[in-house]
RNA sequence: GCUGGCGUAGCUCAGCUGGUAGAGCAGCUGAUUUGUAAUCAGCAGGUCGGGGGUUCGAAUCCCUCCGCCAGCUCCA
């Protein structure tokens, strides 16, 4: 007998070797309606497993993620079922469960097309309607090792050799089988809706010197009504794309002939810019930052000194030579900020030194990772160091995480995560240093009420590192902020102050950046409003529009009247419809629309359309100007 | 960089199997004087990404380079 009881609550007694599916549907039917899988004892199983001894059990559903991680590696089972059906000379390799969906690799002579694609959809849908269960085996190494062998997929054998037990588990689907780990949903007909996305090449085991495989892409669901829903989010993604937007806009340009990933800021994008770097500029010096401005680029030797040479060399775009000395471009701002630091003998009463700069930096990435504005060549980071003492470290990583936070906040930015990385296999630094800086951004972290995660081992060679990411408007993920600690450069430079009691010492260097970059920064905020921009950011905040010429002058004197009050104002007196000037003007996402006919210019007011709401109706002058002025004051994000 | 797809007017796109380019929007000119998402008409606009080749003839076929897109690998 084996006692068994469900998370739910309910608890009965079995005999031994009862399915887990058997134990729910006895104790909380309706709990399998939904259940995929289940934990046993918290390990993740199927339905099918057999129980030998007393057990938790915990129903998995599409709701968890490991629910939908088993649901998509099913998945991935079922078109590589499909794709054996139609194409028997592929190999298989592996078909994990991603984020959103699954992939599942094959090695073919030619590549898949979109009608192939098609075909196994086809195949994939009837897989599902003849509903065969995923049936597991255990086989001992040799015996698996036979199968795969007479079935020619030779990648299995590779990763055979690389599992050290002595037995494996299949998995079987109606004719497919495949080596795995499990667990899977109890049958294919679980998988109501589903839809291949897809198809890229991808390395064998991700290793670019291996052969390159084709990878199909899908995603799946329990129900056609949620696979409807995800569609409708990749629609409203494309609908926000920032390289569409920009050129819709007018925001930047990025020029063939120019050259790839160097971004032209257009008029209206340059003016969202220099709002941004206004503010940020302002919050920096609040924040005891001191601004400086160095050089694009600088000798070798500097970059021999600060070691980018000998690590970082194949990101920098090559060395130049003038009057027989080498330069480079730099890739980074901090040498120069180090600079900065040592051009003054420091006493640690002059600690923390903060130092900012919106530096632009120039990197070579290879040509294939660009993307719009959010993988560039040329871009300015919103950089600072901060040099200070061990006992200042934690206060500097928790004021400057909340500046961080406080930052991002003022952009609409509220949803948030944090990850911390720790000390990698390889790095320089004691383990002091280390326990001192990592223990300081948890520390920072906690006592600010922040939830976290740790990312073990991800940390830099040089130090630790805290990084901030945003969730956007339609729930995706943004890298912005990051802090590092950097142990290497105060030594390469040989850093150091005089202390208290005379010694001298060597600062802690902390590498920070906020927003990241602007030019991703900018491509972020693009995505998040869709080009609506907040009225503080928005490059014309309100465009005045007569009905008639007769009010041509009214609306110039309106306009001008708003400009002089700050606002980027505008007069659209084309002899055009209103209808006309109103959609050229929602097109162009302009928050404040101001209509000006003889009504209004006979009383001396205007009629007010705001973006996103509406008709607000007639106002005096000064009511406009105080509304908008109200709204760029509190950087209003909400319309 | 690698794999696959793509590159036609400022923008969005049409142009079947080769017979020396077309639409809408934007622009310009004129008419119209208009009340909250497109008034009408006319005009102008392209070495069809660059170079080479096949052909009597290439936007269309081949080669090569450049760029873009989706991934892979890597990242602010």
């Amino acid at each position: 007998m084996v006692r068994v009881k469900l998370s739910s609550g309910e608890e009965g007694s079995f005999n031994s070797g009862i399915t887990v599916r058997e134990t729910i549907e006895a104790l909380n039917p309706t709990l399998l309606k939904d259940a995929l899988a289940a934990k046993v004892n918290g390990v993740l199983v199927d339905l099918s497993y057999p129980l030998d001894a007393d057990a938790f059990v915990e129903p998995v559903t599409f709701d968890s993620k490991e629910g939908r991680e088993v649901f998509w590696h099913s998945s991935a089972h079922i078109m590589a079922a499909a794709v054996k059906r139609i194409f028997p000379s592929v190999k298989v390799t592996i078909g994990p469960p991603i984020e959103t969906g699954f992939y599942y690799d094959f090695d073919f002579e030619r590549s898949f097309t979109p009608e192939d694609l098609e075909k196994i959809e086809e195949e994939m849908a009837r897989i599902v309607e003849e509903d065969h269960s995923f049936e597991r085996m255990e086989l001992s190494k040799e015996e698996a090792y036979r199968l795969f062998k007479d079935l020619g997929e030779t990648y299995k054998l590779e990763i055979l050799d690389e599992i050290e037990d002595d037995t494996v588990s299949l998995y079987k689907t109606g004719d497919f089988v495949d080596l795995c780990r499990g667990p899977h949903i109890p049958s294919t007909g679980y998988v109501k809706a589903f839809k291949l996305t897809s198809v890229a090449g991808a390395y064998w085991r991700g290793d670019e010197r291996n052969k390159m495989l084709q990878r199909i892409y899908g995603v799946s669901f329990p129900t056609s009504k949620q696979l409807r829903s995800y569609l409708n989010f990749l629609e409203e993604a494309k609908k926000r794309d920032h390289r569409k937007l920009g050129k819709e806009l007018k925001l930047f340009l990025i020029e063939e002939e120019v050259g790839p990933g160097l971004v032209i800021w257009l008029p209206k994008g340059a003016t969202v810019r220099r709002v941004i770097e206004d503010y940020w500029k302002e919050k920096h010096e609040k924040a005891g930052y001191k601004l400086i401005y160095t050089p694009h680029v600088g000798k070798a030797q500097l970059w021999e000194t600060s070691g980018h040479l000998s690590f970082y060399k194949e990101n920098m775009f090559p060395e130049m030579k003038i009057e027989n000395v080498s330069y480079y471009v730099k890739p980074m701002n901090c040498p120069f900020h180090i600079h900065v630091y040592k051009s003054e003998l420091r006493s640690y009463r002059d600690l923390p030194i903060r130092l900012a700069e919106l530096g632009t930096v120039y990197r070579y990435e290879k040509s294939g990772v660009l993307h719009g504005l959010l993988r560039v060549r040329g871009f300015t980071q919103d950089d600072a160091h901060i040099f200070c003492r061990e006992d200042q470290v934690e206060d500097e990583i928790k004021n400057t995480v909340q500046f961080a936070i406080e930052m991002l906040g003022d952009f609409g930015f509220k949803d948030l995560n944090i990850y911390i990385s720790t000390k990698p296999e390889k790095a320089i630094g004691t383990d002091e240093m280390w326990e001192v800086a990592t223990g300081s951004l948890i520390k920072a972290v906690e006592a600010l009420g922040l939830e976290y995660s740790i990312e073990e081992g991800e940390g830099a060679f040089y130090g630790p590192k805290i990084d901030i990411t945003i969730n956007d408007a339609i729930g995706r993920e943004w890298q912005c902020s990051t802090v590092q600690f950097d142990f290497n450069l105060p030594e390469r430079f040989d850093l150091n102050y005089r202390d208290s009691d005379g010694s001298e010492k060597r600062p802690y260097m902390i590498h920070r950046a906020l927003l990241g970059s602007l030019e991703r920064f900018f491509g972020v905020l693009i995505e998040h409003y869709a080009g609506n921009f907040p009225v503080w950011l928005a490059p014309i905040q309100a465009r005045v529009m007569s009905i008639t010429d007769d009010q041509v002058e009214y609306a110039l004197d309106v306009a001008e009247k708003l400009k002089s009050e700050g606002i980027r104002a505008e007069a659209d007196v084309r002899n055009e419809k209103i209808g006309y000037k109103i959609r050229a003007a929602e097109v162009e996402k302009i928050p404040y629309m101001v209509v000006v006919g003889k009504r209004e210019m006979e009383e001396g007011k205007v009629s007010v359309r705001r973006k996103g709401k509406g008709q607000v109706g007639s106002l005096a002058v000064d009511e406009l100007i105080n509304m908008i002025r109200e709204e760029i004051e509190t950087k209003r994000t909400e319309v």
